[in-house]
RNA sequence: GGCGGCAUAGCCAAGUGGUAAGGCAACGGCCUGCAAAGCCGUGACUCCCCGGUUCGAAUCCGGGUGCCGCCUCCA
């Protein structure tokens, strides 16, 4: 049985999904005016990494994950720039696409965008009208915090503390400084949709709940997002969907920490953001996300450059146990036997899903792997190799394991552990390797060393083994 | 001030009350012409400190110290 921990328990708890078998996810996605950071990309991956672990377990899931395409930063943004706001937005969000990919990010069923769905929103704010938890203030419209008791509930704030923090910013027209915007009047050169309230565009919250009522109805299985969404963003989302839907919004909360840099958080506010992109130019995608999993999801992650360094290290480890495993399918006897070995490998397979099971522990998943790789390197060693069955029963366990985490992509159904070898690339290196072998053959070390010192600065390893020379990407 | 979290080897990090996973780094060895990769082996007399519960605690309870986060846009 899954467990989770649900922020609004505050809990570990069963995972019992609405529906038996299938699970509704909602995840908020970013504010399309900037490439995103390293803590973005933690989110991504966490829950990326949720969704594929639930897929694993048979649940069939429905992912929705949004991109705020509307919004003052995208405004300010796009002014800065001289460009159209859309024109930003959409630039950001192939960005984003460009990034995911990258680090194995699956697509999620639907991306809805906010510009698409005002029609939605403005409905969800009428009803909410309607129902009285809504008062409209010279074309802006608000949510009244007061009229929904159970506001403080995700984060565990009661009104009387918030009073102190709140705020009225000069311009805005709420009745309580609790209060937030539903939809806010337009200023002159911003853009704007027509609703019932006048010329406007919608609050920050607003969106999510109109898109993840639409796409997944009135009570989700799972809402994810980094802990700083929790207050107010989460804790608007439940009073404005509940009250709109008089129904629980979602049954399991689930929050990632935060990356930190140097002891301190890493945020836009104390600028210091590291681009994803900017960190995959130096170090592989799949260090990335090893880095990004390796501590378990809720507690906060130190980046260092120097951890990326060895994680780059640490999946040579993986690398080499696959690339054993792929040689090894040919080479390995057909006799039966290796009961031992077997029941050992439903062990790793019983011992991963525990690991996950238990709130995603992915740290505990990836000692797993390591573990599993550890013992196929072993067996490199061995003659006779383990028999086929085993060799076959390691390796789907090797793909079901790096499908969970993702650490590298799949093309065909099997894990691409390496950069592509293109056909005249093979055949270039094969014949430096033969040159080389002639070299070495007149014991002319001199010319082999620098055959392989010039492909090792063009990025590509020779190494020796018994089998012949082997080559692989740096 | 209110609320929440964390303190485990040089660094990162997991850990269900029963005797400390995994990764990086380091050091021996095997393999190699030398390498690389991989393999074999070596690490915490102990889990921030002090008390307590228990036959037994890194794990539970109380107190202390230090660090971080949220309370305002932020993943």
């Amino acid at each position: 049985m899954i467990q989770v921990y649900n922020t609004l328990t505050k809990r570990k708890e069963p995972f019992v999904p609405r529906e038996p078998g299938r699970v509704r996810m909602y995840v908020c996605g970013p504010t399309t005016y900037n490439y995103i950071h390293l803590g973005n990309a933690r989110a991504l991956v966490v829950f990326d990494t949720v969704r594929r672990y639930l897929e694993y377990r048979g649940f069939r899931v429905f992912f929705v994950q949004n991109f705020t395409d509307i919004d003052d930063k995208i405004i300010k943004r796009a002014a800065e720039e001289k460009m159209d706001p859309r024109e930003l937005a959409l630039k950001y969000i192939e960005a984003y696409f460009e990034d995911a990919d990258q680090i194995n990010i699956k697509r999620a069923d639907v991306h809805p965008r906010v510009s698409d769905h005002l029609p939605e929103i403005i409905e969800l704010i009428s009803l909410l009208i309607d129902k009285g938890f809504a008062y409209v203030a010279e074309g802006d419209v608000y949510f009244a915090v007061r009229k929904f008791p159970e506001y403080g509930k995700l984060s565990g704030r009661q009104l009387s503390e918030l009073r102190a923090g709140a705020r009225v910013e000069p311009g805005e027209n709420k009745k309580d400084p609790l209060d937030f915007a539903l939809w806010k009047k337009a200023k002159p050169g911003e853009p704007s949709w027509s609703s019932p309230w006048g010329e406007g565009r919608p609050g920050w919250h607003i969106e999510c709940s109109a898109m993840a009522l639409k796409y997944l109805g009135p009570e989700l299985d799972i809402h994810g997002g980094g802990s700083d969404l929790i207050f107010p963003h989460h804790e608007n989302e439940i009073a404005q969907s509940e009250a709109a839907t008089g129904r629980p919004f979602a049954r399991y909360w689930l929050h990632n920490g935060f990356i930190t840099v140097k002891e301190e958080k890493m945020s836009k506010s104390l600028g210091n953001i590291f681009l994803l992109r900017e960190v995959m130019e130096a170090y592989p995608p799949s260090a990335v996300r090893l880095f990004l999993l390796s501590t378990h999801y809720r507690s906060p992650l130190a980046y260092t450059p120097e951890y990326l360094e060895g994680a780059a290290k640490a999946l040579s480890r993986l690398r080499s146990s696959w690339l054993f495993l792929l040689e090894a399918q040919n080479q390995a006897e057909e006799f039966s036997g290796g009961a031992e070995q077997l029941a050992r490998l439903d062990e790793w397979e019983q011992d991963f899903a525990a690991a996950m099971d238990d709130d995603f522990n992915t740290a505990r998943a990836l000692a797993l792997f390591f573990d599993l790789a550890h013992e196929i390197n072993s067996w490199a060693e061995l003659r006779p190799l383990p028999p086929a069955p085993v060799l076959r029963r390691a390796l789907s366990l090797w793909v079901a394991f790096n499908r969970v985490l993702g650490l590298f992509p799949e093309r065909r159904g099997l894990p691409v552990v390496e950069q592509e070898r293109t056909e005249v690339i093979e055949d270039l290196v094969k014949l430096l390797v033969e040159i080389r072998q002639e070299a070495r053959q007149r014991k002319d070390w001199a010319t082999a060393d620098r055959i392989r010192e010039e492909l090792k600065n063009l990025g590509i390893i020779l190494e020796d083994t018994p089998a012949g020379t082997r080559w692989r990407w740096a």
